[in-house]
DNA sequence: CCTCCTTTGACCATTACTGACCTTAGTTCT
DNA sequence: AGAACTAAGGTCAGTAATGGTCAAAGGAGG
């Protein structure tokens, strides 16, 4: 964690984990001046971290009185989440979209930061021999740790 | 006789043992400086030394700030075991081999029977609509949960 | 010699950050 | 009501800063 990308996204994370409705508004000049950064940079950081795939909604409007209003999705029960994000990998998982799932479940708390290591470890090193079906492994793979990993919880 | 990359090797380690974390964090072009060598020689060192059989877990990230960072999972004398029988898994992994394999680590006391079961099921469930390289796939999800299993423990 | 491991470098991919320019919404003046 | 002004936020393309890949060359040992 050391670029500025970083530092606002905890920093919004922070307010959002502080927050009791997982809401947060903010203004997108304010926070930019806070970090010293161009607004635009604001945007950067919602694009980049805050994004639907990783469970955030970002809602905005613009002219006087504009806001960034901030939500994350969370469901009560996690594990009954985390089942419904594994039964959305389809026959093929790209890495960006193994990643987004290995995020939300880290949020979940369903797996650990670790095992989210040791799972993209384990990915790279069965598919890295690979010079097609790279995404069809990937969703296999996927698929079978993290249901013996949920399945063992429960 | 110590090659470059042994020294790299040693290097890393020696900064790895340093950590409180067993996690250090360096960047690719600073390290290639210090030894006075291409960065890439960073990348041969560290998928030919810290692969993940041999524990090593290392994520990186391109683009201004990146970095690589590399953690060490310990494996206790109770797993050793496992990661014996688990590294004897060729390319190909038949049924009755399986069963071995998950018996000998439900003996160990590696696995639950439960465990046992959901991997079954899983292995099962993703091989089932396959007419050829079962065998193959067996021996790809087998090692993938196991490593998981194992290495989530350490 | 032949083979395997090491080393190098040219070329590639990704991520962060900035600034000029654009769009939208509210407010005020005529 | 309409025009002009003010106050937000949005886009996008360019630049800089990293790390990744791969094939070819080099070298040590059998």
């Amino acid at each position: 964690m050391s670029t500025l990308a970083d530092h606002i996204e905890a920093y919004i994370k922070q307010m959002l984990r502080e927050s009791q409705t997982r809401t947060v508004e903010l203004s997108r000049a304010q926070l930019a001046d806070v970090f010293s950064c161009v607004p635009s940079q604001i945007n950067y950081v919602l694009t980049t971290r805050f994004t639907i795939e990783r469970g955030y909604i970002v809602e905005s409007r613009r002219g006087g009185g504009g806001y960034i209003r901030i939500g994350h999705i969370h469901v009560g029960d996690c594990t009954a989440h985390a089942f419904d994000l594994l039964e959305s990998i389809g026959s093929e998982l790209t890495e960006k979209q193994m990643e987004n799932i290995l995020a939300r479940l880290v949020d979940y708390q369903v797996i650990t930061n670790r095992q989210r290591q040791i799972i993209r470890g384990i990915v790279q090193q069965e598919t890295s021999s690979m010079d097609e079906g790279k995404d069809i492994l990937r969703a296999i793979l996927v698929r079978a740790m993290l249901f013996l990993t949920i399945k063992s919880k429960a």
